[in-house]
RNA sequence: GCCGAGGUGGUGAAAUGGCAGACACGCCAGCUUUAGGAGCUGGUGCUCGCAAGGGCGUGCGGGUUCAAAUCCCGCCCUCGGCACCA
């Protein structure tokens, strides 16, 4: 008998579907009318690492192999296809280390991995390979950039990051972990520090609502789903503005107004915010400028400095041509003023075309801004974003040379025209803004806490006492980040301002500010009312610091007495001590209160942008140009790709790598051809997997990032299979991009993945995640070399529930190898009898059938196709073991039934179903044969065990009909002698029963 | 601390209200073999019993039900995620 040797049967089977193209799908079928329905598969494309694969990686590929064997036999058009995430830290890394060209290191690990995936047999259409390193893509990731520049999704700002001292690299939020209290870099485990820098950020905060609302559509684990929600972080809240009153000020501010070209003081905000300051009682000057229509910089400034004060306490206000006046007078003041307040400002001609206005040359376009800087306390910059007469550039101009605070706002009509602007009224008259999700307990809030990066603090406009109490906070504060957070002791700090008082809007009393870090200057609007009653946090703070605790929520109202609080209270209830919203239940008053104190309602949400900006060197180079000129601009679309250079040293310095290359980075300037510099970073490689799926739709398209029809045609993946480590940001950004490209006319869909899986993590024997540093990592190499692709699959698939991790067990794998084994023993000793009946098929009818054998293969058929959809891998091969031994106890096994249980068998053992397949004289693949039907007849057998239980208990159990009656079972059972051992003669008071089930007599 | 997943033999597990432990690994006994991580047959939750047979048993404690691994309430433990998000 020829011995199973899969060696010699999975070479010849590999080899064959490999020159056959078996699983190319062409593109043409797929258009024609008699097209097959289309079925896209997606599993994660794997990063080629140094190491190679370990046991665990193929388990997700395996089960997708599975499926997509199991869809062919079903009739579809099957896309399945594999590439590379190529680009990444690692093997930068390993390259430095080894002294290699990243790029070398990456071929020679994409080839490996190429090997090592070739070994299981998956049924990949090789012709769809796609590399991200690769200039033929990432001209398209490039392409991608641009596009979402051109639409003002990808924008550079200043911003803290997290600098890894060892990658020498910014790193996302998200690449930061936390370990023994400190926040360490994902990868290399070193300290992460805090750093000022101008980074490339993607806009994904303007689809949030999108990414959220379009999750209900999705078929994807609850907890994934959830996952995304929790780090989206959606809050709907108000906000509130807090006054802070001037009282214990040193002196009252006087404010100096000056309007702009053509104002004047009963045009436009002008009447509504004199009466504003007239209400609380400040003092201001706001005079008709001279010759309005026509005016000269001579003119207006000698009679500015005229007729109003200036001294250590004015507050200089300029809006417009204003902004120029006050800067003109801020040149020639003697003595410094408290500070300057300009809206909507510049500092050279607006050269819009319609006006050719005369202050254009009556005005002399230089600032000596040394001069003004000296001349002032703090310095505060309004621009409205949507200004249609100056454009907001030049504003920002204006800001990037005085400094201070940029308030980026819109205003009620262009160009702070409106009859209303309470962004200035805010600018003049300091107020704290918080945001709050519990409006409802504002007459609690007995203090505000803003937090060490608040804007007032970082001018002192607020004339703080213990100002350099504050700043040595604030510093502390920031190194906090970086040194040690310990977990346990995370005590609350913090400073109160002092001589400064807010205005709690609804009970119009004083109540201190404090600075503290355990509020974030990042999230809301980096400032609280602290309700110490009914906020876990604030009633910690304000028992350390011995501040009021109000209770205004009681769960039950009226309230009996008021407990004293030993913890706060945070859920909701009815109101007390609230003034007139006493007995109001919380989630009313959260609106009538925000209503009452002249608060909007708003939202917020935990997600920031997405940084994208990468210091290192193997990453796709991002398209953009540095011009002394112009500024930033984008790379043409036809120079694309910007081509990564090869360097002499890989190593980053502080720098990026890129930035030491001469040759890469010199160029010139898209828009005017001068002389430029191009960027020297390079892009996250999230960008790179953010549309991966989508090329595989049309991989070799030199003209396009994809045709339209062909990604509307394959697009969406029907099952995505995926570790749950990408449960959040992978899956997040890939929804985030097909939004986008939706919104530019490219897809047709708006959620790129239908149906979501997660692979359960196949552990090390120790329980432990395998790692080569735990020593525990398993090699799938030397296992298939001795047992077989198929049995390794198999035992893979066996080992428990597809979506839970296992624990590898080295004995395991002799399980799976026995049973194909033993399939293939049972088939050498019926092959004559096998092939007789195919030779002539009226022998079928010789020789009986066991029926107890067809009516199991009938049941197998039913469970193993929904075991396969619903990825219960484990019980499916389970269901072949115990057919298998059905067939084994026959007599005879028909052709007809035995090449069924081979298609059963086949997605889990590929080459040998496809031997013997050929064996019994099958040309075609066995994979595009037709997937077994079930006879429903055969499914419901025509006995049943009948259980029979006395009190609950099982007594006893005899063979009855399947059709059987409650009182034919009732009549069987008291038949029976155990059961009226049981009974002694008792009758049943109650008896229930269970068609094809049980009999339960209660006595 | 909060959120999520989970806890069943020596091990991976099956059973989603109706005979707990299917199917495997391991182990034990026997057969076979020059040999074996080979094959075949039988056994294998704990416990009392010579046996027939009985009792106990799905993390712990309660509850619902004729009947609970499964549903409800409270608690414990393990793993994963988040981490002062107002």
């Amino acid at each position: 008998m020829a011995k199973y040797d899969f060696k010699k049967i999975e070479k010849k089977w590999q080899k064959r579907w490999l020159e056959d193209k078996a699983f190319s799908v062409g593109d043409g079928s797929s258009f024609g009318g008699k097209a097959k329905p289309k079925f896209y598969q997606l599993e994660t494309f794997p990063y080629p690492s140094a190491e190679g694969l370990h046991v665990g990686h193929p388990k997700g590929y395996i089960a997708e192999d599975v499926h997509a064997r199991y869809m062919r036999m079903r009739g579809k058009e099957v896309l399945y296809s594999i590439g590379w995430d190529a680009f990444g830290l690692p093997t930068e890394n390993y390259a430095i280390r080894v002294g290699k060209n990243p790029k070398e290191v990456a071929e020679a690990n994409i080839k490996n991995f190429k090997r090592q995936v070739q070994m299981f047999g998956l049924s990949y259409d090789w012709d769809r390979e796609i590399n991200t390193s690769d200039p033929e893509y990432y001209k398209w990731t490039q392409w991608l950039f641009l596009e979402l520049y051109k639409k003002g999704l990808a924008y550079r700002a200043k911003a803290k990051v997290n600098w890894c001292p060892s990658d020498m690299t910014v790193l996302a939020n998200e690449q930061v972990v936390q370990k023994d209290g400190k926040n360490v870099c994902e990868r290399c485990k070193s300290e992460v520090v805090q750093k000022d820098m101008a980074q490339w950020f993607l806009k994904i905060t303007d689809y949030v609502e999108r990414l959220l609302s379009d999750l209900k559509n999705l078929d994807w684990p609850e907890a994934t789903i959830k996952r995304q929600k929790d780090w989206i972080g959606k809050s709907e809240g108000a906000e509130i503005r807090f006054e802070v009153k001037g009282e214990r000020l040193e002196v009252k501010p006087n404010f100096v107004l000056l309007h702009g070209f053509t104002g004047s003081t009963r045009k436009n905000y002008f009447p509504w915010l004199s009466g504003e300051l007239r209400k609380r009682g400040l003092d201001f000057y706001a005079p008709d400028l001279p010759n309005t229509e026509s005016p000269t910089e001579e003119e207006q400034v000698s009679f500015v400095l005229k007729n109003a004060k200036f001294d250590r306490n004015t507050i200089l206000f300029g809006h417009s041509l204003g902004t120029v006046v006050a800067m003109k007078v801020l040149e020639k003041l003697e003595q410094p003023i408290a500070g300057v307040i300009l809206a909507g400002g510049f500092i050279r001609p607006p050269s819009t075309r319609l006006h050719n206005r005369n202050y254009e040359k009556t005005f002399t376009w230089k600032f000596d801004f040394k001069k003004i800087k000296s001349n002032i306390g703090f310095v505060k910059v309004l621009v409205d974003e949507k200004d249609d007469r100056v454009l907001p550039s030049q504003t920002l101009e204006l800001y990037e040379n005085l400094g201070g605070e940029l308030i980026k706002t819109v205003a009620n009509r262009g160009h702070f025209c409106g009859v209303e602007e309470p962004k200035i009224l805010d600018a003049l008259v300091p107020s704290i803004r918080v945001f709050t999700t519990r409006a409802d307990t504002l007459f609690g809030a007995t203090y505000l806490v803003i937090s060490p990066e608040h804007k007032l603090l970082e001018n002192n406009e607020l004339r703080i006492r213990n100002y350099e109490e504050v700043k040595s906070y604030i510093e502390k504060a920031k190194k906090k980040t970086e040194l040690e957070r310990m977990m346990e002791t995370k005590e609350k700090t913090g400073v109160e301002l002092g001589g400064v008082k807010a205005i709690n809007p609804a009970t119009k009393e004083e109540i201190p500010v404090w600075v503290a870090d355990y509020v974030l200057g990042s999230y809301g609007a980096g400032a609280i009312m602290a309700v110490p009653a009914h906020d876990e946090r604030d009633f910690e703070f304000a028992k350390k610091f011995d501040l009021p605790i109000r209770m205004v929520i009681c769960p039950h109202y009226p309230a009996k007495t008021c407990p004293v609080l030993d913890k706060a209270y945070i859920g909701e209830g009815h109101l007390v001590d609230s003034g007139k919203f006493d007995g109001m239940d919380s989630g009313k008053a959260k609106w009538e209160i925000t209503k009452e104190v002249g608060g909007e309602k708003k939202v917020q949400y935990k997600i920031r942008d997405w940084s994208v900006s990468r210091q290192r060197y193997w990453g796709v180079p991002i398209p953009m140009v540095h011009c002394v000129k112009c500024g930033i601009q984008p790379v043409a679309d036809k120079d694309l790709p910007v081509l990564l250079p090869d360097l002499e040293d890989y190593r980053p310095k502080g720098k990026p790598p890129l930035a030491s290359s001469e040759k890469f980075i010199k160029t010139n300037c898209p828009k005017c051809g001068g002389k430029a510099e191009r960027e020297p970073e390079t892009l996250d490689t999230f960008v790179d997997s953010s549309w991966y799926y989508l090329r595989y739709t049309d991989p070799k398209n030199a003209e396009e990032i994809f045709d339209k029809k062909k990604v509307n045609h394959w697009m969406p993946v029907d099952l995505y299979v995926i570790g749950a480590e990408h449960a959040v940001l992978h899956l997040l950004y890939s929804r985030f991009i097909t939004k986008f490209l939706h919104d530019e006319g490219y897809l047709k869909f708006t959620e790129p993945f239908l149906k979501l899986r997660h692979v359960g993590l196949i552990r090390g024997s120790d329980g432990q995640k395998m790692s080569k540093s735990r020593g525990n990592v398993v090699n799938p190499d030397t296992l298939i070399k001795e047992f077989g692709a198929d049995s390794f699959r198999v035992y893979e698939m066996f080992m428990g529930p597809f979506e839970d991790g296992q624990p590898w067990d080295p004995q395991g794998i002799l399980g799976a190898e026995r049973f194909l084994k033993r399939i293939h023993r049972f088939f050498e000793e019926n092959k004559e009898d096998l092939l007789a009946e195919i030779a002539s098929p009226h022998l079928s009818s010789v020789g009986p059938e066991n029926v107890a054998t067809k009516r199991q293969l009938s049941k197998s058929i039913k469970k193993i196709t929904e075991d396969i959809l619903g990825l219960h891998f484990n019980t499916a091969i389970s269901t072949l073991m115990t057919l298998l031994y059905y067939f084994e106890a026959d007599n005879i096994t028909h052709v007809t039934d035995f090449e069924k249980f081979l298609k059963l068998l086949h997605p889990f053992a590929p080459h040998m179903t496809q031997e013997i397949w050929e064996a019994l004289g099958h040309k075609d693949y066995i994979t595009f044969a037709e997937w077994p039907e079930y006879d429903p007849k055969l499914i419901k057998d025509e006995t049943f065990t009948l259980v029979v239980q006395i009190n609950g208990r099982v007594r006893d159990t005899v063979e009855a009909e399947a059709e059987i009656s409650q009182a034919e079972a009732e009549k069987l059972a008291l038949g029976r002698e155990k059961v009226s051992a049981y009974l002694k003669g008792v009758k049943p008071k109650k008896v229930i029963f269970v068609p094809g089930r049980l009999i339960n007599l209660v006595v």
